[in-house]
DNA sequence: TTAATTTGGAACAAAGCGTTTAATTTACCG
DNA sequence: CGGTAAATTAAACGCTTTGTTCCAAATTAA
């Protein structure tokens, strides 16, 4: 049996949040795309490139100008009028506004197909994910290694969570298990959630926070698309 | 050298396009819930469940039970006044939609850690997704087998692709490398992208959709989240 | 100094989105 | 047989988001 609801189906009904925008005034679509801004920063970094325009950026990815602009002066004023944004400044100030100006502990739950894959994912430490720990229910897999880290048992995910001071996990488990283990993961403290079950992981309204990818439903997405662009 | 940018800078300036909705007058919100109602749908019917009411869908997601019921009429009348739906015919209706009510041929580029994650993942076999090809330009890797199928040369992807009939293909390659295979799988004839290069794969106005998943971006919307959640 | 370039910020229109309300149909109960 | 509750449909409403345009300010180059 592949899937089991977990969660029945005649609970109290509270009312969901209308609209769970995470920071006031800034748009979601603006978060987004600050992170593919760092992105193409990092990449022009890389080419020794010192300053660039907004409309340079845009062109990259196919927006217009004034977009980029506002959506940089959503956090304040970083380019220099006449001139540009200078590539390693703008750099900075996204990762700071991100988040992602520090270092992060990450623990990975679920060392099947998916798992194996994400721990090996060089962009996760790029950007300053440090995986501290993964952890499985299988007993096969326990004592395995992944890369440097060796598979721990579900059962000491707590302690290292306190231990290791993780605030964000990776949740690649079977749909089945996956809300009782986001439900440990918000008891032991951890306050994000980067969710693969194809599953509802919902946060009741705690500080938990969760972004979902589900790859099936990207599939089906991009199906509908190419059904639908030619008539 | 981990990245080279691909294309000229300078190149001419054609007017990016504003807003790509594939579907005019349905939001590409709704297309993701129809999505997201289709899990729960498939996940209900393996209950055994005979009927839903769009009121049930919207609190197994979080959501309002009037936008369940308005998603859904952007596509037809599928439920009955008084009763609810019908779940193997909203299954099955949906399905239509989104286009997955037949089966799609696929390939995948790339035979590294996702890309082997990737073609076991059973969360597209179940949606009509049956993967028909593995290539890689990496020589080493030829010949290995990805489960049952075996990796073939990238030289092959061209012959697949017609002799198949693939349509869509799943981009599992280097940021370096993912610009050119691109071209290559659009001149081939593949009509859908699922791009996981972190990289813009831009169609410029052909009949060419991408979706992009970009797994270091969404650990960075999730830190951006987490951070701004707590003040 | 003048002209060209570029950001910053306000203003604006349009589209998308979520909710509410009213109408209609069906099922169930007395 | 009649009435009430339940549930979908469809339209209307208001809010947010989005993309663009316009103009002022600042910098550089001639």
């Amino acid at each position: 049996m592949p899937f089991e609801p977990t969660d029945s189906d005649d609970e109290e009904a509270e009312r969901p949040s209308p609209a769970p925008n995470p920071s006031p005034n800034v748009p979601v679509a603006t978060v987004t795309r600050m992170a593919l801004y760092l992105r193409e920063l990092q990449q022009l970094q890389r080419s020794g490139q010192q300053r660039i325009q907004s409309s340079a950026i845009a062109k990259r990815l196919g927006l217009n100008d004034s977009l980029v602009r506002r959506d940089l002066s959503c956090f304040g004023q970083f380019g220099q009028r006449g001139v540009g944004y200078s590539i390693t400044g703008l750099t900075k100030a996204i990762q700071a506004i991100l988040g992602t100006d520090r270092s992060w502990n990450v623990i990975l739950i679920g060392s099947g197909n998916l798992g194996r894959a994400l721990s090996g994912y060089r962009g996760f430490n790029q950007q300053g994910f440090r995986l501290v720990g993964v952890f499985d229910s299988d007993p096969s897999k326990i004592g395995t290694k992944l890369g440097t880290i060796t598979v721990s048992p579900l059962e000491e995910l707590e302690s290292t969570v306190e231990r290791e001071k993780v605030e964000l996990a990776i949740l690649a488990v079977p749909a089945s298990s996956a809300a009782i283990v986001a439900q440990r993961l918000e008891d032991a403290g951890v306050t994000g959630i980067l969710n693969f079950a194809p599953v509802t992981v919902r946060s009741p309204g705690s500080g938990l926070t969760v972004v979902d990818v589900d790859l099936a439903v990207e599939l089906q997405r991009l199906a509908f698309a190419v059904v639908n662009s030619r008539g």
